[in-house]
Order: structure tokens, then sequence, then C-alpha cells
DNA sequence: TCCAATTCGGGTAATTTGGGCG
DNA sequence: GATGTCCAAATTACCCGAATTG
């Protein structure tokens, strides 16, 4: 295996636990376009890790931005 | 020439990888004919690079939906 | 030929999907 | 408008031993 992985995707459910939410929600995220998301043959979801993180450190810096 | 080098092949394990799922789905998406796939002499599987490659483009859409 | 890693097969859990409800 | 939960169906993940790969 020689392949360069340029962008680490993530499972609804792995989305899920970093945000302590259902996996559903993220599901509506996705489908609301809140989050880009890649679909597998099969139909399942995947989220650029990057753009997740993206997302969670924007919303964690407005938490503390509202709470402070 | 007879070799084309952009004949890039792919392994079951890399294209694992590029989905992030389970080397044994693309085994099952390869068996549903959702993706052409080549066998080794002792039968093992291999992907053609652009075809992936292609596939994951078509499914990787949906990202920057914000005009309808 | 030997060896480490991967990929066969099958079979069985776990996750995800989609719709509807509160 | 946004979440969480219930349901059934589909897809995917992990288990094994044996074979192929390089």
């Amino acid at each position: 295996m020689t392949i360069e992985s340029s962008e680490r995707l993530l499972t609804p459910g792995e989305v899920a636990l970093m945000f302590r939410v259902d996996p559903k929600t993220v599901t509506r995220w996705a489908s609301a376009g809140r989050i880009g998301s890649i679909r597998t043959p099969g139909g399942h979801r995947r989220f650029r890790e990057s753009e997740v993180s993206a997302l969670l450190a924007d919303l964690t810096m407005e938490a503390s931005r509202t709470s402070a």
C-alpha cells in the first residue's frame, strides 16, 4: 500500500461522539448542507475530518466567547 | 507502446482507505458490480485507479450546496 | 523456500439509513 | 426549527482459517 490519504474521513458515529449528539443529528446536518458529506457506494456517509474539526473549533470558539 | 502507464491498479486495502471502509466492503462492491475489478491469477482483486477516483469524485459532491 | 502482510472465502455483530412521532 | 427515540431494512465491520502476494 503506497496510497497517500490526503484527507481522513470520519463515520457518522465518530462525528456524533465529537459533538456529543446523536448520529441521527449528524445525518441531519449533512442533509441540511451544514457539513459536506461523501457517500459510499452503499449509501453510508463519510465526513472530512478537517471540515468537522474546523466546525467543532468554530462552535467551541463561539461558546467561549458567549460565556465570557 | 502497449503498456499504459496510466493503468495504475489499486489493492482492496488502498481503495478501503480512500472510502474509509473495510477492505471486505470493497470486495462486496466488486461482487455487486458497483466497481469494476480485475483478478490476479491467484484470485485477488485489483481496481483501476482512474475508475475509483472517478467514483469517489462523484460521491464527493454536496460539499457546497448553498443556493438552489 | 521462508516470511510478513494482505486478501481471499464464509458467518455473525454493529452501525447506518430513512421515515415518522413527540 | 432542531433533537432524540422507535422501527425495519440495508450496509458495513470484525471473527476465523487458508491461500496469495511480494
